[in-house]
RNA sequence: GGAUGUGUGGCUCAGUUGGUUAGAGCACUACGUUCACAUCGUAGGGGUCGGCGGUUCGAGUCCGCCCACAUCCA
């Protein structure tokens, strides 16, 4: 066969190509009607609005290296593609948008919001999908979804309505985390809290028969809704004062002083102001103690502008009350002293200002509920955490779980089904008709809320597959085998999948899942906006191809975080061009060769070269697999490199050259053994690396192999398996390999170079016949001579040949 | 403060159930370019495996304590 490959390659003008065959055929779909076992994957979806980053990169190659292993091994795969709605995440960037084209969002009705949305979304959810082309990876597109889609809402709409009605979700007043800037309500995962440099302030307030009581506050601007002042009932210094009532300064409103073990007696002075409606603790004490939360901020976090606020402080920001507050304070005498404290402050992970506590009504998960069945299933081992150490992480987290404030007061999202009548009475139904037959034919308004994005994100593993209805898909691909995904939403996503796939489908979501690392910058530092130390994916594919970029996602170890630098995605260049180069150099030797009608040569009447190039390429073969059936990527990928690079390129080109250079002094097969084993160990190598690097190894497939073997993808072609008959005894060839590397030291010793010839090469006596051939081959010898040790002497005519 | 993880040559990391001279890539040194590949080849230097103690015939690997760093939760 003649083949001819160019000297250099450039990946992009293959990959491209190769990508446009791929697009145009529908080689990656499932088939949920086939007999093949199934393997199933979701794809984490991506924000809509997003641009690719090197997270994506992580997941979805990772996932890729996977999917295309497990089809090649025969399975019916689906890996299942979409992207989610993020509600608060979209919802900011469409306001900012707005906002820099002079529009108040605010003066948009929700509904002409929506449509902005829903426009943006259309605009720009497809970007982010068109850049995870390029990644070459292989989910089946046709069946790509939304979480906001019709399917996928009628899953949301269908489960609250069945989990209200289970009592799994409840409407209450409580306490929650409010974000003042997005005007709604965060669960504690979107709180992240800060140390702070902050105040402490101690000061007084009067006792109604005369007297003081000093407490302790790094809130002052709250104490218009004081309402009671709490000290420790053991408290010895204090506790004389429970009973009496204390004067809130700057009012003349009147509190009790109470007891309660909320007041630690070594904190501050041992008495602190209680304020309901402003502080999680204190309005758990309240509930002891029958208080009445006041609210004395608005939802903006300004002073309220009516009582028991004064009249000087209405519609002040909350920190310049605090100054005002404090100011006055001091000048009414009533001020001790203030220390500087560090404070843990709760910001809001999107809105980017500090967190309100705020007493409201509010829609609820009980968690809990849903977290014993999850806790007992991840116990039983149904879902294998890699690493490991992820499981315990996850565990205290499932056994901690506070009930999930999932309504948001936002526009872009799901939203509740649930309306109320005049009076207040609430009516939970799938659609307005069910609710106002439920009322008896009341006029009802719908509760403008919407729902937590991962509420619906939570059901992806089951709702992208046809739930409620019971598709085949369902029933055949869940639960799914596997998810890649990061870390840092173990809680938020993963956890959240787990307690609703067992609630629902009464089986855990996936079986295993592989939490990847972080991708940091070379130094170490973690990639963020702020910092602008990100890499974008795009960029490193323009510079190095998509495949060089894959063999450094594919240098991931499992779990661990990977550090990007262009110098390590260039050793995924360097690999392609040796695979290239190795590729050009096997055709060279296969010109006068016809798979199809050459003769066979039987491997047990191969040389031991190349019984030994095929017992390793058995050994590599079953490490790659072993390695890749445990998701390993890592070490798969450094078995199939020693062997192409250290043993095939290095060691068996070499020990087969004199058979092509010199072919008068070998027999007539000898050549041709060698040619079968290139032709066999070469299509190997193409198949082993073709999960990691799936477009060279195409093309190179393309043109080489695919006239003889048929079909249209390498990608749909057997991972390569063991071959019992490549199993000989080739244990003296541990004999030419000692010295060769002899002979290799000998070179540098005396200073001759490698590629120099030998006019003799002597070897050991009792060196096996069978290995001559080999040892003078590889050495660069024109004659063998028995003796002693190893030995020899450069040829005289050495480079004018 | 609690939990988890990490600490192996200059750098980034492998090292499966404890078992011979601890590996790889990058970087470095020397040599080498007429016969696939200089985005290369060959050879080489470089590590008391964070510290201390323990178990064992034997510890990078198991146990205890300590130190440093990271992440998560308070």
């Amino acid at each position: 066969m003649k083949i001819e490959l160019g000297k250099n390659i450039s990946p992009r003008e293959i990959e491209t190509r190769i990508q446009e065959f791929w697009d145009s055929n529908d080689f990656w779909a499932n088939d949920v009607k086939s007999a093949k076992k199934s393997f199933c994957m979701m794809m984490p979806p991506p924000n809509v609005t997003g641009n690719l980053h090197m997270g994506h990169a992580l997941d979805n190659v990772l996932s890729d290296i996977v999917c295309r292993y497990k089809r090649m091994c025969g399975y019916d795969v689906l890996w299942q593609p979409g992207t989610d709605h993020a509600s608060i995440a979209t919802q900011l960037l469409v306001e900012r948008d707005l906002s820099k084209r002079g529009i108040n969002p605010h003066s948009l009705s929700v509904d002409e919001k929506l449509d902005i949305a829903w426009k943006w979304k259309n605009d720009k959810g497809g970007q982010i999908i068109n850049q995870l082309h390029i990644l070459g990876v292989t989910p089946v597109w046709k069946r790509e979804r939304f979480t906001m889609d019709d399917g996928l809402s009628r899953a949301v709409t269908k489960l609250f309505v069945q989990m209200y009605s289970e009592g799994l979700i409840y409407r209450a007043k409580r306490m929650v985390n409010w974000c003042p800037k997005q005007q709604t309500s965060v669960s504690d995962l979107e709180v992240e809290t800060r140390e702070e440099h902050g105040k402490f302030y101690y000061f007084n307030y009067p006792l109604v028969d005369g007297g003081f009581v000093e407490i302790a506050t790094t809130r002052p601007e709250t104490l218009f809704g004081d309402q009671a002042i709490a000290v420790h009932p053991e408290n010895e210094k204090l506790k004389h004062l429970i009973g009496k009532r204390a004067i809130i300064p700057l009012t003349d409103i009147e509190i009790p002083i109470i007891g309660d073990v909320h007041a630690d007696p070594e904190k501050g002075t041992g008495a602190v102001k209680i304020t309901p409606a402003h502080d999680f603790d204190d309005y758990e004490v309240g509930l002891r103690h029958n208080l009445t939360p006041v609210c004395i901020l608005t939802p903006t976090a300004k002073m309220v502008s009516s009582a028991p606020v004064p009249e000087k402080y209405w519609g002040m920001d909350r920190y310049d009350a605090r100054a005002a507050v404090m100011a006055d304070i001091e000048a009414a005498g009533l001020l001790v002293k203030v220390e500087d404290k560090i404070i843990p402050t709760p910001y809001s992970e999107r809105g980017g200002v500090v967190v309100e506590p705020w007493l409201s009504d509010q829609w609820f998960v009980d968690a809990e509920k849903l977290a014993k069945p999850a806790i007992k299933a991840v116990e039983e081992g149904k879902i294998k955490f890699m690493p490991e150490h992820r499981y315990n992480l996850f565990m205290a987290w499932m056994r901690e779980i506070r009930p999930w404030a999932i309504s948001r007061q936002l526009w872009w999202g799901h939203h509740i089904p649930a309306w109320y009548d005049a009076d207040g009475n609430v009516y939970v139904a799938e659609t307005e008709e069910e609710a106002i037959k439920q009322s008896g034919g009341k006029k009802l308004n719908r509760d403008p809320d919407v729902l937590d994005t991962w509420f619906s994100s939570g059901l992806w593993p089951f709702s992208t597959l046809g739930w409620p209805d019971v598709t085949p898909e369902l029933k055949k691909y869940y639960p799914t085998d596997l998810l890649y995904t990061a870390a840092d939403i173990i809680f938020f996503w993963v956890a959240r999948m787990i307690m609703m796939g067992i609630y629902v489908m009464g089986d855990v979501p996936f079986k295993t899942v592989n939490f990847h690392g972080l991708v940091r910058d070379s130094k170490g530092q973690k990639m963020s906006k702020t910092k602008g130390n990100g890499v974008d994916p795009l960029t490193t594919v323009e510079k190095f191809g998509t495949d060089a970029l894959r063999y450094w996602v594919a240098t991931a170890p499992i779990g661990t975080d990977l550090r990007y630098s262009d110098d390590e995605v260039k050793r995924g260049s360097k690999l392609l061009t040796k695979l290239w180069n190795a590729s050009r150099y096997v055709l060279m030797n296969l010109e006068d060769f016809d798979p199809r009608a050459s003769q066979k040569i039987e491997i047990e009447n191969r040389f031991v070269e190349d019984r030994w190039v095929l017992s390793e390429l058995n050994k590599t073969i079953v490490e790659t697999r072993r390695n890749l059936d445990k998701y390993d990527n890592y070490n798969s990928r450094v078995a199939i490199d020693t062997f192409f690079w250290d043993i095939f390129c290095d060691q068996y080109l070499e020990f087969i050259k004199d058979r092509f250079w010199s072919p008068e002094k070998y027999s007539a097969e000898s050549k041709l053994a060698a040619q079968w084993t290139l032709w066999e160990v070469l299509r190997s190598i193409i198949g082993l690396y073709a999960p990691f690097i799936p477009f060279i190894t195409e093309e190179l497939w393309q043109k080489i192999y695919k006239d003889v073997e048929g079909g249209e993808t390498l990608h749909l072609t057997a991972y390569p398996e063991v071959d019992a008959a490549r199993e000989t005894d080739v244990s003296e060839m541990q004999i030419a390999l000692d010295i060769l590397k002899t002979v290799r030291g000998l070179r540098t010793e005396r200073k001759v170079g490698n590629g120099a010839k030998l006019e003799t090469l002597t070897i050991p006596s009792d060196t096996p016949s069978v290995l001559h051939g080999v040892i003078k081959s590889a050495a660069r010898a024109n004659e063998i001579v028995l003796g002693d040790s190893v030995d020899f002497v450069v040829a005289e005519n050495n480079g004018e040949k």
